[in-house]
DNA sequence: GACCTGCTGCGGACTG
């Protein structure tokens, strides 16, 4: 079937389909199935194996899991079976059951939605009858598992496939894990394999996404990938040099400046420059920091004011309250008039916002699947180009500029991102972390689901049959130890392991549910209204004021203990400061920067002053002979030119600091403290020759291990070989000082 | 000098 309208019989998977649904395609005037559809429909309708089904994100990867699925459900006449569908987010789940339902009404299959904004009345209804689509976040899926071990077997009884939404999002994350143990856990109550389904649009590696989903399968996974048609990228870069100059952005007669005592006059530049080229039509601007999404959309805002347009500039981030953040989504969506929002990830995946005419990213960003992912939500209609702005500000130079500013980094680390963009290259995710905090979190969870387990029955569920089999039989052991010592876990005469009175508690509570931690947080309230929540560090005071949902408010009142912040409307503000670390960069995209500095032609998609700074750099390199040099002095520093990622600078500046050298990492390069080169290269020589024990030995130096959830809860040792799992590159660290002693160009 | 995700059961008061 090319076209079901004219009978054609091309489609052998049109036929394979329950008539009920191909009635249902018929009244959507559907003309044909998409290629992903099409080929999805044999694979599933029989439930005998595990699929992934990759496609661009307007493919109908929905449907084209859902129909042979649902084709399969009412095998039997009326649907007596279910399916069990994972998602990384609330509101994809509510996106999808309005879709599923829709579907679903005219063929009388039950579609519950389950998550935490979900009434316990719908809940309770999905209980009593376990059939139809259940479509549920890791998080009320592990409540289920928790709080309803004894009714499991029952309400999964007639499962016939687990499908997980958004693949990506999971590997290489606490949640991931998690999900793989869950799933373990549904084939470990239904007594079988259960097909498992993945659906994503940004897998790189298929074969890392066939073993997350699942590991030591007894037949393979089958891959369909479905690629999608060569969108047209209009991109353009363009430099500023922030020379401390302000500007007379937007001051109404009289009015003081107050905002430019606190924001550079690049960002005063940049912001004039977005107004000029985004108003009047919708688009996403980037700016790479909940703090610096406030500064521009109040900027923004402003310039919008100043001109007499109601406002088309909207802030979304994760510290808004939903309401606000749905303003935002509603302002988007609507279509009546122009909305562009000023955000940060919350924007890039997950919920449709509708057609986005550019993309603004205000400097580097973080990743270049993040990137892709971002420029995904642009141009979007039938032929329509997506459009991506990156505005990049650098520094003035002067007689002390470090290397960073000399270089020109954020300029060219986005030139570089650009470039792998167009070579469609992006990051695999890191799939090596150990995760034993999530280990321990399973491990509470099975003792609550069957009411007590012996130590040989968690081995067997998390380490032979689930996600944790890098974990061995001593570290099993000592872990189970610490958690005793702790009174997480008690050990009865038979051997049974129950929760201890400090176990009960945690898992009790419903916090314990979620794998991943999150920050304290102070609500913020103006009057009446919530407007979200801010996670402070430096307690606030009274009087001070902040920028906050992209206006200005004045602090009346501090209420530690309830964690709350009163404001009140203000004219003057400094925006909040939010604490945390930088984003990683890769190694592929530190050698492309090497690449991008080490040539000389120009690069087509730089404005004037942007091919300005990047010729200032490229003669800076090859004045510095950095294309050749890999250890120079700069100063009272050593450099050590890696153009490595910072996996492996991070593991390089342990190492160095553990044969009693004061090291830290800059970027490209890892500075060292030492008047001259030869110590340096004595210690590099030492560190090209350590064994893999004598690098573990060297973690011991790290001050602060305790990154995930339930760190605090293990073995010393355990916790510093996982924090290297997740942040180390210990090996490439090894082989990066071997050649540097050896003195070989990068 | 980063970002994001998620969360139950139960008792008691109240309503129709």
């Amino acid at each position: 079937m090319n076209s079901p309208a004219s009978g054609s019989t091309e489609s052998r998977s049109f036929d394979l389909l329950d008539e009920r649904i191909r009635r249902w395609i018929w009244r959507e005037g559907w003309t044909e199935l998409r290629d992903a559809q099409e080929r999805a429909v044999p694979a599933l309708i029989d439930a005998d194996r595990d699929v992934i089904i990759a496609a661009a994100t307007a493919a109908g990867k929905t449907e084209a899991a859902f129909l042979p699925i649902l084709s399969n459900l009412l095998r039997d006449g009326r649907c007596v079976g279910s399916v069990l569908y994972v998602s990384p987010l609330k509101a994809l789940i509510n996106d999808q059951w309005s879709r599923l339902e829709q579907l679903c009404e005219s063929l009388d299959i039950p579609v519950t939605g389950w998550h935490g904004d979900v009434s316990a009345g719908r809940k309770q209804r999905f209980l009593k009858h376990s059939t139809g689509v259940l479509l549920i976040t890791p998080e009320s899926l592990e409540a289920l598992f928790v709080n309803r071990g004894a009714s499991l077997a029952t309400i999964f009884s007639t499962l016939r496939y687990v499908v997980v939404d958004e693949l990506h999002a999971f590997i290489g994350a606490e949640r991931g894990m998690q999900l793989q143990s869950l799933m373990a856990r549904v084939d470990h109550v239904c007594g079988r394999a259960v097909p498992r389904v993945g659906l994503s649009a940004t897998l790189g590696d298929m074969q890392l996404a066939a073993r997350f989903l699942r590991a030591r399968a007894k037949q393979p996974v089958e891959i369909i990938e479905s690629g999608s048609a060569g969108q047209e990228l209009k991109v353009l870069i363009k430099g500023f040099v922030e020379t401390g100059a302000r500007l007379d952005f937007d001051l109404a007669p009289g009015e003081r400046p107050a905002l430019e005592d606190d924001v550079p006059g690049s960002t005063l530049e940049v912001a004039s420059q977005i107004y000029r080229a985004l108003r009047g039509s919708n688009n996403l601007i980037f700016p790479n920091s909940r703090r610096l999404v406030e500064n521009y959309a109040s900027l923004l805002r402003r310039a919008c004011e100043r001109d007499g347009y109601p406002n088309e500039f909207w802030p979304h981030h994760g510290s808004l309250s939903k309401e606000l953040r749905e303003e935002t989504e509603r302002a988007l969506k609507a279509g009546d008039r122009p909305a562009s929002a000023v955000c940060t990830t919350t924007l890039e995946l997950g919920i449709d916002i509708g057609a986005v005419k550019s993309v603004a990213q205000i400097g580097p960003p973080p990743s270049v699947a993040s990137l892709r992912q971002r420029l995904g939500r642009s141009g979007r209609r039938k032929g329509e180009a997506a459009i991506l702005r990156c505005y990049c500000v650098e520094a003035e130079l002067r007689d002390d500029s470090d290397l960073s500013d000399r270089l020109r980094e954020g300029l060219v680390q986005s030139v570089a991102m650009v470039r792998l963009l167009l070579k469609r290259w992006f990051e695999p995710p890191r799939a090596g972390g150990l995760h034993p905090s999530t280990l321990v979190q399973q491990i509470l969870s099975i003792i609550a689901e069957r009411g007590g387990a012996t130590a040989i029955d968690l081995w067997q569920t998390l380490v032979v049959d689930g996600p944790f089999d890098t974990i061995d039989k001593p570290t099993f052991a000592a872990i189970l130890r610490s958690l005793g010592s702790r009174d997480l876990i008690v050990q009865e005469q038979g051997g049974l392991l129950l929760h201890g009175v400090a176990g009960e508690r945690l898992v009790n509570h419903y916090a314990f549910y979620a794998s991943f931690s999150s920050d304290d947080e102070f609500s913020v309230i103006a009057g009446n209204r919530h407007l979200g929540s801010l996670p402070v560090s430096h307690p606030l005071t009274p009087g001070q004021s902040i920028i906050f949902a992209g206006q200005r408010w004045r602090v009346e009142d501090v209420d530690a203990e309830k964690k709350s912040v009163f404001v009140h409307p203000d004219r003057g503000g400094a925006p909040p400061v939010f604490d945390g670390a930088g984003a990683r960069v890769h190694d592929e995209v530190r050698r492309e920067m090497h690449r991008v500095l080490a040539e000389t032609e120009p690069v087509a998609f730089l404005d004037a002053r942007a091919q300005m700074l990047l010729d200032e750099a490229r003669r800076y390199f090859a004045s510095s002979n950095l294309a050749t040099q890999s250890i120079f002095v700069a100063g009272s520093s050593v450099m050590l030119a890696t153009w490595s990622g910072d996996w492996l600078n991070d593991a390089l500046v342990v190492l160095l600091r553990a044969q009693g050298l004061d090291a830290w990492n800059q970027g490209p390069a890892v500075s060292v403290r030492a008047s001259g080169t030869g110590t340096v290269r004595d210690v590099l020589q030492r560190i090209a020759t350590m064994t893999a024990s004598e690098t573990t030995a060297a973690l011991q130096t790290i001050q602060n291990v305790d990154n995930e959830k339930w760190d605090w809860t293990l073995p010393d040792d355990v916790k510093r070989t996982a924090y290297a799992s997740l942040r180390l590159d210990l090996a490439g660290a090894v082989a990066e000082a071997r050649r540097l002693s050896m003195g070989m160009s990068a």
